[in-house]
DNA sequence: TGCTAATCGAGACGGTACGTCTAGTCTTTTT
DNA sequence: AAAAAGACTAGACGTACCGTCTCGATTAGCA
């Protein structure tokens, strides 16, 4: 698929042709699965996806466009729901750091980060994809609420975005190796720091 | 200064001139300040010190090094001795998110970070400078240690490293205008969580 | 022309666009007649022609390819037929110095030749130049033999050889200013060693 | 020699330093021998004497002063004396199409000429080289004239002329590997154009 | 059935920046 | 005073992408 299927594409009429838009989005994903960033350009996903430039112009209207939806078509990482909160959030960054380092997402996300430095457009999007990934986050704490294992009146969110925060960093740091025992001292003292009296 | 003094600027024999070396990273320091990441090339960089390209590339064998050069000539936020870990925290990260607003260290620093997501000898120069800057950073925490506030046992090094990643995706996320409360309340999450008993 | 009409060129599709190609020409043409081989550069030319630079090597591979280009443009100077070898060649000796000394094509065949000893395909685009060239004198010693005015055994392509000769030193050493009773020698030298007995 | 000996040279006080300059004269013609035209440049011919730019500045004010002097230093091919002007000139044509064929000479002498075309010191200094070789070359004219071979009203500098055009034309377009047969002619046509009657 | 309209691959266009090379000038240090 | 050394500004080299443009071919839906 991809590549070959992608031969002697061809218009279908006045309307999008999606199998250019996922040759296009596979491309984009391939490209920076094995160049990375810096080899990502969008002469270089109009190569390989075989795809004229303004066919990717016309549908997405900046390189931080492409980055932002290659990256949510990406397999999210689950929170998991051990009954205990230290291991939920252990478990969770665990999943994450295998899944960032063993697919292209990781690359991808370090990408988007990247990209919205310097394009306001990519800030945005990912301020959006954020904030939905904290609310998903924010449930594992919620959850612990619930239980009776956390403080009532702890912030999920700000707690989420301290193990977000973690995450991020060791990603854009390239870290994602780090031992379980370093993950869990650090969720640790967060989950301490929060817990019920 | 820099532009103006620039002006028939010479070799002054087999050494490095300090005036073009100032001037390149003067230049620098503005480009990213005035254009931001996107706006930061060698060219603009040359233009604006009136210095040949081939100049700044003797010195900084990339974009990348000039990058770090930059932001390491930045003044560093100190951190405060009150003699109460929370307050020491949170007024570190006040002060940080105030400089990076109000400079342009911020807009250097993510540069720095962006550049580093494609760039392998700016992510070991980040590297590099991260963990000088965490040492720093855990003297906070070692003095707490010493007047006993904060247990014999922990890691030093992993706090500081949660705190500087909620200051990251603070920054890398635009979100320097934080109010002092969120922040306080992140930071006794942390603090809560490693008090001695 | 040109400079003026350059303003606002586009592409017109997926194939070269001649107003681009007669604009770069043009440019070229006018460095050369200006700034001589010494200020022409690809540089140069992009600029004036208000054209990119991968536009110019898209079309022409190299410096030579351009300048060799260029020169083809000229206008070339015709072989009288006066019915006198004597005359034939004089008249075209003089029109040829006026015509070098007159119009850019000097300076433009000058640059050609200068190339041509450092460019190895400059070198064998002067080298296919030069036959064509070589062949259309030879019809004035031809027309001669016909006429029974030169002898039937001579090489009309050697004497073509030692006129374009005699030409082309006083093109490369600033001589094109020689008078016509110079000329005349030279030539009547080689006319009579080839008349007919 | 050359390359080897050059290694330390240093100052001898304040005087020029005949070493430098043979050095630097040597690592020209070598550069010139081995690379041409297109790879000599100031740069190159310091690097291999082992000199400092500012050397070859103080003493040669312009590449083509170097390049000049280097062609200067050149063996000379003498003009035959056969006590026959054909044989005199189809001689000394075979022995410097020989020369400039085996030695750098050739190359040299290409370059000279080259640079003549942008560069007007060059021009200046090939016209006066040009001059003396062509005396020289009018020897043999005027040997003949004096033998009665040649007709007594011949400007031998006209001749000297047409055979030295013959020579730099097969130079400049690689023909020097012309046959013997070709020369003798085209030298024919010129002779018996000269005979005394 | 023939026309319109939007899409597609393709690739040229004017540009900007890359990182390297050379030109020619300058100054310090050593002899 | 002249040498080596190597820095300096300046600018050309040839390449890679940018985002825009126009083409000719394609096909669906409307007339």
């Amino acid at each position: 698929m991809g590549d070959a299927a992608a031969r002697g594409r061809k218009s279908i009429g006045a309307r999008r042709n999606p199998e250019s838009a996922d040759a296009i989005l596979e491309a984009a994903e391939a490209v920076l699965g094995e160049d990375g960033y810096s080899g990502f350009s969008i002469e270089a996903v109009a190569r390989r996806a075989r795809a004229g430039k303004p066919t990717i112009y016309r549908w997405w209207p900046s390189k931080a466009a492409l980055l932002i939806e290659v990256y949510k078509r990406q397999k999210r990482v689950e929170t998991p729901d051990t009954g205990n909160i230290e291991e939920d959030l252990v478990g969770f960054l665990k999943n994450l750091f295998v899944h960032w380092r063993d697919s292209p997402s990781g690359k991808i996300f370090r990408s988007v980060v990247a990209e919205a430095q310097s394009d306001e457009t990519a800030a945005v999007a990912l301020a959006d994809y954020t904030r939905g990934r904290r609310s998903h986050t924010s449930q594992m704490i919620e959850r612990a609420k619930a239980r009776g294992e956390v403080a009532a009146d702890i912030d999920a969110g700000i707690v989420a975005d301290l193990i977000a925060s973690f995450a991020w960093r060791h990603l854009l740091t390239d870290r994602l190796d780090e031992d379980e025992t370093t993950i869990r001292t650090a969720v640790r003292y967060i989950t301490r720091g929060i817990m019920a009296a």
